[in-house]
DNA sequence: AATGAATGAGCCTTCATTCAT
DNA sequence: GATGAATGAAGGCTCATTCAT
């Protein structure tokens, strides 16, 4: 019954943090929510702040969980193990699947970090940051400096966490107030390719010559 | 004197809203920041709210002329009207001559969006979209779907984006901890050429050919 | 002008006090409802408490005005007065014809006397317990105690004034929830033969021979 | 502790609430009063208002139970039951055993109500106003109209009410500034006297004959 | 003479927390 | 071990008032 009770806490907690954001919620509302006693988060976690921590540890422990990374075949070439990583990171992001409020306290944190911050980036994002860089590795030359491997892995998650970060931008600006404007497929797809062309390892996403072909043929002439 | 208590309180407003968010913020830290009574927010701006949308407002506003979009000769190339873009995105953001609040306190709300966010991206995010859009639609085919050029459009900002949302997160992964990582015209220069390349309007950003050119050639034989 | 303003004011602050009382009525409102400045309160009167005795003060000055008690013919019979005097009373209570706002205000003030009351008692008061008594005095044996006559009065007006004071409750005894329940007329004819028949000077309100009669039969017998 | 706390909250509200008003009391002052913490309130009732209607409520019930109406015996003659009947109102309304602001709370509720005052008229008018017409009916003939029953209870529990809602102008016109003016007996007396007689039903208040008695007999020579 | 700006005190309420049981 | 009762601090806001103009 502890456990459970303490359990319920947590969950409700995710829930209301992620909706409404640390400062705002109440742990009125979360006891509530909870079906717990008001004294109930004093008494397990000690305090507000406390629960918040637990509460995202759970979290990234959970969307690990939930959408792994895959184990990839020694033989699979490096562009397509780009496009799993990218796949996985917008399942992990996007789907509908699973409570939402996993990823939205993350990515809170991640916004504006709180003392939490530290330990989600440790276990959570850095892991992922090296999963990716070794992916980049195989398809960047050697000679690169640290700070432009950095730069590149940047530019391939910065595209995949706009769509999330800035879903509520997207959505006005396309003047498509309901539901994901884009498959996740297709938004997948779009920024392996993008990615792949930028460092050279694929075609760029138009198919036709573009600027690009005419103006160096122009200056090679 | 009128304006000036009233000009104030949107300044101190400013940094605080944009320190601390929206719920955490308390007037009267703002009144006290103002050097105002704790009845000149509602006196002027009718409440705390209403205060906030004020700032925003004002932060939008003083944004667009601080770093005003530079107007292109007719004949510039848009490669180099992509780079001169992205250059004032990121002076934009990560400029550090002005209040960061101005900033600071959009980019929240555009994540986590309040009734003032539909005024911003008005405002504030269409007007650059539009720019960006007639930009690459020189370096683009004309048989792209309008998709697929929001899609590019989303990568190219994403990116610059990411510097700024995900500060913390890059110094806590850099090892970093202070100032910004990589200078701005580094940045500019690597995320232009990232674009450009993922479009076929340059060249990859790494010079030796990558994967791609190999995988290409395999497939080729 | 100013003695516009001041008028309105008045007007708007005799309105606003019957309605709320003078706690919950605020000098916005009532200022609002004058179209005046917020600070002419204080220009014109000096603050909130002043307003209102002035507010009072002329309530009363205007209410004997409208309704005025009337001369007595020389040789009108006493009972005749005291019908043209309760019919009065009625009037200035619960006719419609006038603003209702100075009876409320004053009996507002009657039953939770302020520093205005003693005016009002003194001023509007007294010259009417003067009048009744002085009609009562033709209708009572000399030899009467002055208690017995004050209590004579106050069972008089007493009558009348439920009917203002406790609308209310009848409306909610009688579920009627709606308009007077009673023409005044009716009322008025009520009042006068039920106190001119406990005084002896009149027959009872009912016509049959009462339980008095008989239990006085039985007495006797 | 808990109920007592509670308690004390609610005796100091009603003497507040009584001696001020809703307006103008304040929760601070209840609070400090019944020496509880100012959250206490709004923990124990949820708000001021709540406190104010269970302080009326409490007050109805208590007055209740302080001075019940008596059991008539079967054969006691229905004049003798008005006369316990106005003596119970009277003392209910004007006994100093017990803290006025149970009564004062009320009366306040009837002439200016709120929410709480649909359920005091049901709770507790009502039932008194049932006795009364049952006392009445006994000593009105059949025939007389609902309109015209009401009426003579109106004007009996007018003069009753008159003593207590009207005090202060009383004291303020016989000039006796202190205490109540008139014995409870004396008053009860008068009272019953003066309604019996006015539905025939006893003898004029006053011995002498009055003029009535003389301008019948004009009439009838 | 009259007003827009500003003030400080006070309002009710909500908060996270503590304590006795 | 767990909870209902109670707390003190702080919250945003409204108030009547004052002051400089």
């Amino acid at each position: 019954m502890a456990d459970e009770t303490r359990q319920r806490l947590i969950d409700a907690a995710g829930t209301v943090f992620a909706e409404k954001g640390y400062e705002a919620a109440s742990v009125r509302d979360i006891c509530n929510a909870a079906s717990a006693n008001l004294a109930a988060v004093n008494y397990h976690f000690g305090g507000k702040r406390e629960l918040y921590v637990t509460a995202v540890r759970h979290a990234q422990c959970c969307r690990q969980e939930d959408v792994p990374f895959p184990e990839y075949p020694a033989d699979m070439p490096p562009e397509t193990r780009l496009r799993e990583f990218i796949g996985t990171m917008f399942e992990r992001m996007l789907s509908t699947n699973r409570p939402r409020w996993h990823l939205e306290i993350m990515l809170r944190e991640l916004a504006r970090p709180t003392e939490a911050c530290a330990a989600v980036v440790e276990d959570y994002i850095r892991p992922m940051a090296d999963a990716l860089r070794t992916i980049l590795n195989e398809l960047l030359p050697d000679d690169l400096s640290v700070e432009q491997r950095w730069m590149i892995g940047f530019s391939t998650v910065g595209q995949v966490l706009f769509y999330y970060v800035h879903q509520p931008i997207i959505r006005l600006l396309t003047q498509n107030p309901e539901g994901n404007t884009f498959p996740l497929e297709l938004l997948a797809d779009h920024v392996t390719r993008f990615t792949l062309a930028a460092i050279g390892a694929g075609p760029p996403v138009v198919s036709r010559k573009a600027a690009f072909t005419a103006a160096k043929s122009e200056a090679e002439s």
